[in-house]
DNA sequence: TCGCCCAACCTGTCATGTCAAGTTGGATTG
DNA sequence: CAATCCAACTTGACATGACAGGTTGGGCGA
């Protein structure tokens, strides 16, 4: 059931509510919410419904419940702006045409040692390579090799010299059915080569940090390698988590 | 209600049952898993108690559920190699006297502006500094700085020049019942100082990676920040994720 | 005044049932 | 061969109802 977004689910609506109610003091630290029954007559809706969101704010770490006692404000209440970061999934999201992707290259080519390694093809063995620029209004910001064995590739627009409409992933998915299940990320700051350096409009040798994501199916093999440069001046990865 | 452990709830026992078939390999990575229907007629119950068992093998990770289409199992969890990082962290969290750390100074200087902007600090005001190399068998491979408020340190050991024994969050803790509640991180890519290619042994200019995390408490307040400096040729980021 | 009992509340679990919306694959058509 | 349609499947959301077990506080008796 595609839901709109905030309060379209009725315990949306009521986790919603609750939520501002906390945050907002109304409901203070240790003070016991109002019961199930209540919450059920004063939103006009079912128990399980009721059920749900508190289950919610529990997940959230806001309340905690006790069978025959009631449901608690807890102490603490967590930051908001805590985001993880996950920047190579945003890598194997790309879509050409909603970025400031300018195509370089599209075609098959011996792949580097780093690329058959991670694929896990034979060494010395040819892959399909799609590359292009990021730029924004100061210059280039980002060269983008996205890798791939060529079996994978063959009846897909990855071929295509056009800029894609849709995201990689999707795109392999509708066309080969393909689901990448999860990435792998490895980031390292080194010299950027006389090639990247001229496509980056950057001097030869300035500091790069260099984004190795793969793509995994369910079955832990590759199907994607994507490989970013990013000038060294001109990026920062940002992250931020709970501290257990 | 008290719940007798493992099995006693129906849920439970459809959820154990689930949890078996995944780790033995009945249920292997892709495969989707039998319809709610198929789970109610099998094992005689509901299908808001299926519901439950599989909304917490979701949240372990272990299957992903999309609407129309079915529950699939996850690729290779709990694996090593789907391990989110945090290298924030690890730099809080580090016990001086438990690793290689050679301090190289501990005391208040004029901070950076870096440092007093994170740190919320006026401009051009000193901070304290505990600073120090780690090294393994092929020499220096980091350069870390951590850098603190100078009332936060008054009463603590990080003003002594001999090692810490235990970590710089459970020191604050005990002596100062101060405690963080989350970390950001940055991540950048540059060339070393002459003073950093110094105190780790490279070539002046050469690429490093620099992870300059803040520590928080619950308000939000940055209570400690640690920069670490890692020779780009030594050092490679890991982190792996399920992809949504 | 204290201890016990019990009613009244609470949350947790489970069932049956219905409706909504998404996905898939086969059939059909152009 | 590609596009469209639709039946049959899937999961998600919501409702009503019932029962189990925990907690609490008031009333009563010793």
């Amino acid at each position: 059931m595609a839901a709109p977004r905030g309060d379209g689910l009725k315990y949306e609506r009521v986790l919603n509510a609750l939520r501002s109610r906390i945050a907002d003091g109304t409901y203070p630290p240790g003070m016991m919410l109002p019961s199930q029954s209540q919450l059920v007559a004063e939103f006009d809706v079912s128990r399980p419904t009721v059920i749900e969101a508190l289950r919610l704010l529990r997940q959230e770490g806001l309340i905690e419940s006790q069978t025959g006692r009631g449901s608690f404000v807890r102490g603490k209440v967590p930051a908001l702006n805590l985001e993880r970061a996950y920047p190579g999934q945003r890598l194997l999201d790309l879509a050409e045409s909603e970025s400031s992707a300018e195509l370089l290259q599209a075609g098959i080519i011996v792949a580097p040692v780093r690329v058959t390694t991670l694929l896990e093809l034979p060494a010395g063995s040819k892959a399909f390579l799609r590359q292009y620029v990021l730029s924004d209004e100061d210059g280039p910001i980002e060269l983008v090799s996205a890798w791939f064995p060529i079996d994978l590739v063959t009846g897909t627009k990855l071929t295509s010299p056009e800029p894609m409409d849709e995201g990689i992933r999707r795109h392999l998915y509708g066309r080969k059915r393909l689901r990448l299940d999860y990435a792998m990320e490895r980031t390292l700051a080194r010299s950027a080569t006389a090639e990247e350096a001229h496509a980056l409009k950057m001097p030869a040798g300035a500091p790069v940090l260099n984004l190795v994501v793969t793509g995994h199916d369910a079955d832990g093999k590759a199907l994607q390698l994507v490989d970013a440069v990013l000038p060294g001046d001109r990026h920062e990865l940002r992250d931020a988590y709970p501290l257990t």
